[in-house]
DNA sequence: TGAATAGTGTCTGTAAGACAGTATGCA
DNA sequence: TGCATACTGTCTTACAGACACTATTCA
């Protein structure tokens, strides 16, 4: 058992206001050193990784469950956030790791948690430099990590984020995810690395940065002090308004 | 009580099989008439349509919950299924149309079907002249209606519809709408009419044929024999190969 | 023959993609 | 000065959209 009693006693606590059988997870995604990141926790003791998540109040519907899942990781602040996909097999759950991550005593709280789980999840879009992830009661690390080069997850995670990258490129043209992954300020080059990660192909730089300042959704600023040996790019920031309104009927996009 | 006795008890038997507090339900869309048509059921002796659902079983998936559906309201065939969303929110049922369906006697049955209910939607895709849709046990009649002309639906039905129609309106180029919705063989106007109802937009005659055989995915066959007083127009099948591997990157359309 | 719809072609403007040339910051 | 990256422009080809012309079918 790698819970504190004091957790074990307010999980018991809290089963009774959850919603039995249903779950929440989201798959928090951010952008660093030109990769797609995702945020994952390691639980207590055991060499397994599971995405942020949790359970729905009985006086909760799912959007707020889910809100509750990203305030209590990254204390949710300008956060994209989407349903994708509920999943519902019946070979979710992994009982041997349940049972080293809460010991043999609670058998209400064992029974509770080895139920049938069906889940609904949500993807989550949001800037790495904003926030400071937290861990949950039930694991001991938080952290970002590569979508190309994730660790062994919990049940069926690895497929639920696979789901969740497939669903983000496909709606592409009706998300704010430039403006959801990057800082404010950002270079053209920033853009076409985000772009390339999520379309998973190169693009011509002359014709992206054409392409991309024809949208007339930017506004472009001073330039930035770089440290590299060449010229320095200019920043960019989004015009909130003429982004909102071009998202509405979706960018045509590459 | 709109019910018989002998309904209501072999709901009474079934509830013990399903998982409480969720749902599966469907919205089956088909195309005549030059219109998109959802399928919905009428309730007996209210006046109020549903949806086609159902219940999981203990031993049964989701997807295989909506598949139940399909087959039993329109024998399951050549339909093309996607789960799009999972609704949650606190205020979704309708106690007093449950009372009148139910009569009062069967408080275990109404305690269990007024429950909080999440239920996760499915859309799905066929054409209409494939199948003979049959209503359920809790209602009188199953028919297809135009999406711009629903009656009365309960509770939530009529948004989760039209969040169905909006999920396919973002997906189109990833969907096989056309071998779903259209017939085997089927004229060039009838693909227009069915991208111009899903597009929500007319299109221009010339460019749209010319556009279409150049995807190079139809197959062209003998004329038409019209009533019409007008010159005959080609039929045409798809190519399933070729409509398969383009679809699979998107056909980029319109 | 005329009305209605089908099939095909033409023209123009714009966009995409390949790629070249110039600019700038720093070692 | 040379290297690395940024920025901008040119050229070609392809496609979208507007629209016109011809072809059928049948009343």
């Amino acid at each position: 058992m790698n819970l504190s009693t004091d957790q074990l006693n307010q999980l018991s606590i809290n089963i009774d206001h959850w919603v039995p059988g249903h779950s929440v997870d989201c798959v928090i995604f951010g952008f660093e050193d030109q990769k797609m990141k995702v945020l994952i926790l390691k639980l207590k003791g055991i060499n397994l990784w599971t995405l942020p998540g949790g359970f729905v109040r009985k006086n909760q519907n799912l959007d707020e469950a889910a809100i509750s899942i990203l305030k209590e990781r990254v204390s949710f602040q300008d956060v994209f956030l989407n349903q994708f996909h509920t999943f519902g097999g019946l070979d979710r759950k992994d009982l041997d790791s349940l049972h080293e991550l809460l010991g043999d005593q609670n058998k209400k709280l064992l029974a509770w948690l080895g139920q049938r789980f069906i889940t609904t999840c949500y993807f989550a879009l949001l800037n790495i430099k904003s926030v400071v992830p937290q861990p949950d009661p039930m694991s001991n690390q938080c952290k970002w990590v590569d979508l190309n080069n994730l660790p062994i997850l919990y049940a069926d995670h690895k497929e639920i984020i696979h789901k969740a990258f497939s669903h983000i490129r496909i709606q592409l043209n009706y998300l704010p995810f430039g403006l959801s992954l990057l800082p404010e300020f950002f270079t053209m080059t920033d853009l076409q690395s985000l772009y390339e990660s999520l379309l998973i192909k190169k693009l011509d730089r002359g014709n992206f940065q054409k392409k991309m300042l024809k949208l007339g959704i930017f506004e472009r600023h001073k330039k930035k002090i770089t440290g590299g040996a060449h010229r320095a790019p200019f920043l960019y920031s989004f015009n909130l308004t003429a982004y909102n309104k071009l998202l509405k009927d979706g960018i045509g996009f590459m």
